[in-house]
DNA sequence: CCTATAGCCTGACGGC
DNA sequence: TGCCGTCAGGCTATAG
């Protein structure tokens, strides 16, 4: 579920393990991740270099080399990381591994190719190409700024906040949440929200991703009161018991409850 | 600026 | 059991 809490997840969890390691050798077993670099290219940047630092914007994870740039990452529908040391631990569908001298790996496993590996300079100019908007969970996103985001938009409140040209890190999972738990309707256009509305679709975010995080963005440990774990045909809305409903929003499968948010 | 659609990928799942 | 269609949390391009 990669969306900005998994990203922070596994960025807490490269941090925790795959630091400060000197790198042994990187495989790479598919091209289509790598966005017009070469394996050789990315080889020669991380061998005999060590992963020092984290960072994230948005769904993106950046890692800070022992001389200079970064590892990028994006896990984009499927992407997981895991550290082990016994290769033939090597789990399923693992698209890039990095070997440590000390034996142990990390493996970006990702069942289909729609993630980014890359290693890069400068993340801001990085964040300035994907014309990423600013990352929601960052200490400066207050109201003002989500206000300022919005002004003069007219889409609906759901695939807004799913931008990441407007802001970065929400997917079609934690929307959902966010807008089930501010009892919004997902197709509400952005420019019919009075403030009151505005300010609960705010702070549900900022609580739906810190509780999200905090929960180690496992569906098992959310809140009761969520909708996440009833998304699905038939499920049952957590606040009132209806049936929940499923409809496409811009392509994506959207869950609400029709009850709890109205237009 | 905004929406819908298709495509990129490939595994999981449900129905027959 | 096996085959087939559908769907899935990402992003991008294109047309209207």
């Amino acid at each position: 579920m990669p969306e900005l809490p998994d990203v922070e997840v596994y960025r807490r969890y490269l941090n925790a393990t795959s630091l400060h390691q000197g790198i042994r050798d990187v495989e790479i077993r598919t091209d289509q991740i790598l966005e017009g670099t070469s394996p050789l290219k990315i080889k020669a940047g991380l061998r005999n270099r060590s992963l020092e630092s984290t960072d994230r914007h948005g769904k993106f994870l950046f890692v800070a080399l022992d001389n200079q740039g970064w590892l990028v990452l994006h896990f984009g529908m499927t992407g997981d990381l895991k550290y082990y040391k016994n290769p033939i631990k090597e789990p399923e569908y693992t698209k890039f591994l990095i070997e440590y001298t000390n034996d142990y790996h990390l493996a970006l496993v990702m069942p289909r190719k729609l993630g980014l590996v890359r290693l890069i300079l400068d993340m801001q100019k990085f964040i300035k190409e994907k014309e990423l908007g600013p990352d929601v969970y960052q200490d400066g996103f207050g109201y003002e700024m989500f206000k300022a985001l919005l002004e003069g938009r007219r889409g609906m409140i759901k695939p807004t906040l799913m931008n990441q040209q407007i802001m970065a890190g929400i997917g079609n999972v934690y929307s959902d949440e966010i807008l089930f738990q501010a009892r919004v309707h997902p197709r509400l256009p952005v420019d019919q929200l009075q403030e009151e509305r505005l300010r609960k679709i705010f702070k549900a975010t900022k609580d739906v991703l810190e509780t999200a995080i905090q929960k180690k963005a496992d569906p098992e440990q959310f809140p009761a009161s969520w909708i996440i774990p009833h998304r699905q045909k038939g499920g049952e809305c957590p606040n009132c018991g209806g049936k929940v409903r499923n409809i496409s929003v811009s392509g994506r499968s959207v869950y609400y409850c029709p009850d709890c948010q109205p237009t």
